[in-house]
RNA sequence: GGGAGCUUAGCUCAGCUGGUUCAGAGCACCUGCCUUACAAGCAGGGGGUCAUAGGUUCGAACCCUAUAGCUCCCA
């Protein structure tokens, strides 16, 4: 049979794929194993396929991949979220396409539609997933808004309701004029941005022609002034106590008030107060006792309570009030400011503070686990400088507002009376018998249900439980979960972005404690943000992300998947260039071609095993397990690009440079000669222990090139293969023959400077005072040496090299040029007469010898010992020519 | 404004408790090879005042201080 060139990824993709699935290798049920387990952070389920996805979804694959290997119960949960501003706004935009207004439907009939739009489009990015050789159990996939997630859901408000950590309030409020509903702060993205500083003047009342001037950002709320504040101790202001100011257009007469928290130096050290529409205003306005007028309208656009501009946008009133202020008068200067702005991280909308009625997750009773068992490690969290950023959030952290005012999502599961009062409960049979215990009765039908939904991370929180077992929440203090959940939690890693630390990571682990007493995950890897080379984030609105899918059929999934590992330390961004797909498809490629020799060899029997096959395997043996214990010690690192990178330079440079190179049978009149038995059956173990340790990192290839080299049992594939056990080796072995390593490079070397062909054969004489003859088959097969002799004088008329204290020489037959070879030697005399010089120092050094530990100064003395023969030789050489 | 972190080769990064396993890897680059597994390859090679300036030490990429630049988080 011919084996193609190149590997033809896309088909054998697609097989493989369907073959693990089929077989079932991908699904877990709990057993006697020790469990390995991973929840997916649920990818929002209008998403499609980005960068980031792809980097942190074949980190998740590495890790299950390999402890799947390791003979562990392996369980890669996948599922999407609900996403309900995001999901909301699609559909809200994809029924106005159809001429329909959200305003004219229930919200029944709304909801009806968002799942109709969500069985069409959702859950396209899972399908995308499996393209990549994501290998999640997909019988368990979830999705947040299954009826009994969304029962987890409300039982969990019920009960934090029910144990004081929620409440409804008024507060200030971040609020997405676009959405329409109220944000967490964790979802408003401070962007640092050029502003305008308007300078106002307030007439002073009472007065013709007396001033003070006020700098503002916002000109528009002055619509919405109660007060003009002034530092206590600023002269400038101190006479005016007790006056009031008019606020300009509006004609309003305000306090002058005095407090410590204005800046003298900002602006003019006057500041206007507006409680309803700025958080520190709001602060203000609550310790003055002032009036707090809400200009706004929830769309951002002036209410009846601001008099002028009433139903205009809040950006369109700036630009006009700025004119209209200029010219009557009040208008003082204007500045360029840089200041923070925020944004609603999911619709982009300018976030208006905004005083609203909203429920609260009072988070200081329930985060204190959260916070303690991150720091004592029982969390970790990798790279561990996120501990830092993590306990600063922790510590200061804020009541969680969890209202939203949408449609799509879990219903708020709070009753209203008529006349306003309400009770928390899970149904509204249940809200009537609360009532009547308040002495308050009311009929089926007469109370109404709180029309929001809860935040999409109330629900998200629950995740590595509720995929598991939903009921825990609600099962009451003697329900005891059932066996999935016993079994699979705490799980162990988290492979997630590290800008949902606090949005997403560290309320699961608040909530792991609350309803289980115990960690969602043991680890969690925090990745980095996919760059474009000029540093950018990619995003699909920059346009500047490649499609996932497009790399894959173009680089194949296991290129694609070694391109993002090879540059992605924990913690750190990708700059992520398509050079690093090529770099991990010519990878493949190389792997393939290996397998191509191998499968090529013609195998007899009879023939004895050469030499250098018995040298090259007992190195190949003693380097593939050194090198397996640092991959194995990477991965207990969380190291994986460097345990890519270890398992990149075993295969390509330890297997296929050398160890092939080694054993590849030479060809003679134009035939390769057969293989001996015993070289080629240790020549295919090697690469079916490395193929092993590949499969993580590349499981398409390795799965292939698994049943190309053996015949296979039906359910015999590498996927569940047995990861490699480091074994017992001579790591003496692998020091003697670096020495011989040397050897070869220095030959090639020689051959390279003076330009001759490597089918010409050479000489190679060796002069040393403790000869070591066991590697010289090698060095003859590798370097094109037809002998090695030993000699006690050094030739004439030859090249020369060291390698640690022998001397090496090739006779040379042209091209030489001994001035060369009397620079070259005299550059290296003086590098080592420097060194020893150096070390010498050292140990004339008396603080040294008395202060150095003892193996130290063992070795400066062995280093001067080295140095000193090292120059004898040189110098020697060096009047030889 | 407060806090955390980073700065090592052209690029991306390793470099542990200070001591030749200290200046490293991959890619890129240069030179020579179409050597019957692979040109998506082979062989060899050149690149760094370890951000800057001081200090501690017998000895500093590593510890301390200051400065500059960058990144992130919080307000």
């Amino acid at each position: 049979m011919e084996i193609p060139k190149n590997f033809e990824f896309s088909a054998a993709e697609e097989r493989w794929y369907a073959f693990w699935n089929t077989q079932g290798f991908f699904r877990s049920i709990p057993d006697d194993r020790e469990p390995y387990t991973i929840v997916i952070p649920p990818p929002n389920v209008t998403g499609v396929l980005h960068m980031g996805h792809m980097l942190n979804n074949t980190i998740q694959d590495v890790l299950i991949r390999r402890a799947r290997m390791l003979g562990k119960n392996a369980c890669w949960v996948p599922g999407t979220d609900h996403a309900s501003i995001a999901t909301e706004a699609k559909v809200v935009a994809l029924l106005k396409e159809k001429g329909i207004n959200k305003k004219d439907l229930s919200r029944d009939e709304f909801l009806k539609y968002a799942w109709e739009w969500k069985e069409k489009y959702g859950g396209i990015i899972l399908e995308q997933l499996k393209k990549l050789g994501a290998s999640c159990d997909w019988e368990r996939t979830r999705f947040t808004m299954e009826d009994d997630l969304s029962e987890s859901v409300v039982d969990v408000f019920i009960d934090l309701f029910n144990k004081g950590h929620i409440y409804r309030g008024t507060r200030m409020v971040n609020w997405d004029c676009s959405a329409l509903t109220a944000v967490s702060d964790e979802e408003v993205i401070m962007k640092e941005s050029v502003s305008k500083l308007y300078y106002l003047r307030y007439l002073i009342e009472g007065t013709k022609d007396e001033y003070v001037t006020i700098a503002t950002t916002r000109p528009e709320t002055i619509l919405g002034d109660t007060a003009v504040c002034v530092h206590p101790e600023d002269e400038r202001y101190t006479k005016l106590k007790g006056k009031k100011v008019i606020v300009p257009l509006v004609n309003r007469a305000v306090h002058i008030i005095y407090d410590e928290y204005v800046d003298k130096e900002f602006g003019t050290g006057a500041l206007k107060v507006t409680p309803a529409h700025d958080r520190n205003d709001y602060e203000l306005g609550k310790k003055h006792k002032l009036d707090s007028i809400d200009i706004f309208n929830p769309e951002g656009t002036i209410s009846p309570a601001g008099k002028l501009y009433v139903g205009k946008d809040r950006f369109a009133v700036r630009k006009e009030i700025v004119k209209d202020l200029e010219e009557a008068g009040y208008l003082v200067k204007v500045e360029e400011l840089k200041n923070n702005v925020g944004y609603s991280e999911r619709t982009n909308a300018v976030i208006e503070p905004r005083l609203s009625m909203q429920w609260f997750v009072s988070m200081k009773g329930i985060s204190q686990p959260a916070l303690e068992n991150v720091l004592n490690g029982e969390v970790k969290l990798i790279p561990e400088k996120f501990i830092n950023t993590y306990r600063h959030w922790m510590e200061n952290v804020q009541d969680w507002c969890v209202s939203r005012q949408l449609w799509w999502g879990q219903r708020i599961p709070a009753w209203y009376s008529p006349n306003g009062d309400f009770v928390v409960a899970k149904t509204e049979v249940e809200a009537i018998r609360q009532f009547e215990i308040r002495n308050s009765k009311f009929e089926i039908g007469s109370l109404k249900q709180d029309e929001d939904v809860v935040d999409t991370w109330f629900s998200s929180w629950l995740w590595p439980i509720s995929v598991f077992d939903p009921k825990v929440f609600g099962g009451g203090k003697d329900y005891k979960g059932n066996a999935d959940i016993n079994y699979y939690y705490p799980t162990n890693d988290l492979v997630t972005a590290p800008e949902i630390l606090f949005f997403w990571v560290a309320r699961m682990i608040i909530a792991g404690y609350e309803y289980r007493g115990a960690k969602p995950f043991s680890n969690v890897y925090l990745t980095g943000i996919v760059r474009d080379k000029q540093g950018r984030k990619m995003s699909k609105s920059l346009g500047n992300s490649p499609d996932p899918l497009d790399l894959i059929n173009q680089y194949s999934a296991d290129g694609v998947r070694v391109g993002m590992l090879l540059c992605s330390p924990a913690g750190n961004d990708v700059p992520f260039d398509i050079s690093m797909c090529e770099q991990g498809r010519n990878f493949s490629n190389k792997i393939w071609n290996a397998f191509r020799l191998v499968k090529g060899f013609s195998v007899d029997n009879s023939i004895a095993q050469p030499d250098s096959s018995k040298i090259a395997i007992e190195w190949f043996n003693a380097k593939f397990n050194e090198q397996l214990a640092e991959i194995n010690d990477l991965f207990s690192k969380f190291r994986l690009s460097e345990a890519l990178m270890t398992t990149y330079k075993l295969v390509w440079d330890d297997f296929c440079a050398w160890y092939l190179e080694m054993i590849k049978p030479e060809f003679v009149d134009g035939k390769a000669l057969p293989i001996d038995g015993k070289t080629f059956l240790a020549t295919t173990e090697f690469f079916e222990k490395i193929l092993k340790v590949l499969h993580p990192f590349m499981p398409f290839i390795t799965e292939e090139l698994y049943h190309h080299l053996a015949d296979r049992k039906e359910k015999d594939a590498i996927i569940v293969a047995k990861w490699p056990v480091v074994e017992k080796f001579d790591a003496s072995f692998i020091e003697r023959f670096s020495i011989a390593i040397e050897t070869i490079a220095q030959v090639r070397n020689v051959r390279n400077q003076k330009n001759i062909h490597p089918r010409e054969m050479l000489e190679l004489m060796v002069k040393t005072t403790s000869p070591d003859k066991s590697f010289d088959s090698v060095i003859k097969k590798l370097s094109g040496v037809s002998a090695v002799n030993y000699v006690t004088d050094k030739p004439a008329g030859a090249i020369g090299f060291m390698v640690k204290s022998n001397e090496y020489f090739v006779p040379f037959t042209s091209n030489a040029n001994p001035e060369e070879e009397k620079a070259r030697l005299k550059k290296e005399l003086e590098y080592n007469q420097g060194f020893l010089v150096s070390v010498q120092k050292k140990l004339a050094n008396e603080k040294f010898v008395s202060n150095a530990k003892p193996e130290l100064i063992e070795l400066e003395r062995r280093k001067q010992s080295d140095a000193e023969s090292k120059i004898k030789a040189i110098e020697e050489q060096l009047a030889n020519l």
